[in-house]
DNA sequence: TAAGCTGACGTGGACTCATT
DNA sequence: AATGAGTCCACGTCAGCTTA
């Protein structure tokens, strides 16, 4: 509260007019900055409750705005989720979709599955019966047996039948072809695969090196065909067993200043039990009461003569594979010779009565027969006969050496000239027959030749050109 | 012209490694 | 264990070239 302002003079003393109306305006100017004073408070009452009001106003609006604010974001952020979800759920719908393609694809793959477990479930069942049947040793559903079949038509039906049958137990798959040659070859039925053995003489009869042999079994599968030769290594192993010196032995002779070198088997009994075992495991030779013939070949062909024996229980005695070497030597041939070279084999020969021979699980003795093949030439060095031109020209027989058919004979294909034999000829003969069975002691064949002269001595000897029977 | 040299090539044997 | 493929090395052969 303002006080008003009063003014006095000191020593009484009395004022002017002007003084007095001074006075009087400045207390109107007092009363009026103090009504000022009040209004401006007034005014700032007014003021402040205008601001406040304003204020409250503001803030409601401020807070209005806000709320506002905020529920616009929220409309965006639904809105923003809105549409992400609304991507995700095209995606997911995608996804859906190609779910479903293949959960129906997998159903109808898994009704095929089940149609073929279905038809694989009967098939098995008509597969064990099959084989149960085929044990039981029951005969096949065909009337005829393939090899009867005439009619050319009917053997490629009754193949397409067996293709087909294949076809549906091996599909595509070209393992389960080789795997049935494998199964058709052991079991005999087929053969498409060379034994260790055959492989060995296709190989050095081929001329091929060991190079060469690979790159034609390469050559063989890079094409899609069949291999049917043994490895490289079974032919190297082969080798050192056919080609050992534990097998063969080598000697060299001097004669005349001429080097001579001989090779022969060591044992003969050996490589022939093992030839033989051999052919009867690969089912090419059968053991029964017959004996096993041997005959025993001998050839000479440019520089070198060969020794070599034949198995003759074989249908194909001359083959390669059923003739076993016995030595060889380049040198004449002659009796002499044969038994200076290859003295070991005639004697083991000799020996050679019986072999042991695998039947099963058995060793069984088979009984040996030996004869004498090869030429002419060959028989007479192999007994010992001098030869066709000498005075005793048969190698069975003591008769002379023939005539000379002259014009004057007149003789005709099959007629026999009968001969008279004097009493000093067949003393001869029975000196000559001393000498050449003292000669081929312990010779089995030859023993049996001998057997032959004295049975014809006996019984004997109508004529010198009666036909004389090979014992060989 | 014959002998010697050289490089390319083929070969066998030994060996390793991966696969069956 | 058997097999196949590959590598390495020593050796033999042969054609082409050089040299005495």
């Amino acid at each position: 509260m303002s006080t008003p302002l009063r003014m006095t003079t000191p020593l009484g003393v009395s004022l002017s007019s002007d003084l007095k109306r001074a006075l009087q305006d400045n207390e109107k100017l007092t009363r009026d900055v103090s009504d000022a004073k009040l209004l401006k408070e007034d005014a700032e009452i007014k003021l402040k409750k205008i601001r406040n009001k304003l204020n409250g106003e503001h803030s409601e609006k401020l807070g209005k705005l806000n709320d506002k604010y905020k529920a616009v974001q929220e409309e965006l952020k639904t809105m923003k989720q809105s549409s992400q979800l609304k991507r995700e759920k095209g995606v997911l719908e995608t996804e859906n979709r190609r779910l479903e393609t293949a959960k129906s694809e997998l159903d109808r793959q898994l009704l095929g599955k089940n149609d073929e477990l279905r038809m694989a479930d009967v098939e098995k069942v008509e597969d064990v019966k099959m084989i149960r049947d085929l044990k039981a040793g029951k005969r096949p559903p065909f009337k005829t047996e393939f090899k009867n079949l005439i009619s050319r038509s009917e053997k490629f039906r009754r193949i397409e039948i067996a293709r087909a049958e294949l076809q549906r137990c091996g599909g595509e798959a070209s393992e389960f072809y080789c795997l049935l040659l494998g199964r058709l070859s052991k079991l005999g039925l087929l053969k498409w695969k060379m034994s260790k053995r055959e492989g060995l003489y296709l190989y050095h009869a081929s001329n091929l090196t060991r190079r060469r042999f690979t790159k034609l079994k390469q050559m063989l599968r890079g094409s899609g065909c069949i291999d049917p030769l043994p490895s490289i290594h079974e032919i190297k192993k082969l080798e050192k067993v056919v080609g050992s010196s534990d097998q063969l032995k080598v000697t060299e002779h001097t004669v005349d200043g001429k080097s001579v070198v001989a090779v022969h088997l060591l044992d003969v009994v050996k490589m022939l039990t093992e030839r033989i075992n051999e052919l009867v495991a690969n089912g090419k030779m059968v053991v029964g009461d017959d004996p096993i013939w041997l005959t025993i070949l001998g050839d000479k062909g440019s520089e070198e003569f060969k020794l070599c024996l034949s198995i003759g229980n074989v249908s194909q005695p001359n083959s390669c594979f059923h003739l076993i070497p016995l030595g060889i030597f380049n040198d004449d041939e002659s009796s002499e010779n044969i038994r200076k070279y290859l003295g070991p084999i005639v004697e083991q020969l000799n020996r050679l009565l019986f072999l042991k021979i695998k039947v099963g699980d058995k060793d069984i003795d088979v009984p040996v027969e030996q004869y004498l093949g090869g030429d002419m030439k060959f028989q007479c060095d192999a007994i010992g006969h001098e030869g066709g031109n000498s005075t005793y020209q048969c190698m069975q027989c003591f008769s002379l050496r023939g005539q000379s058919i002259s014009r004057s004979m007149q003789l005709k294909r099959g007629d026999i000239k009968k001969t008279r034999i004097s009493k000093a000829v067949v003393n001869d003969r029975a000196e000559k027959l001393e000498e050449l069975e003292e000669f081929l002691s312990g010779t089995k064949c030859a023993l049996q030749i001998v057997q032959n002269f004295k049975n014809r001595q006996v019984n004997g000897y109508k004529s010198p050109s009666e036909p004389c029977r090979a014992a060989m």
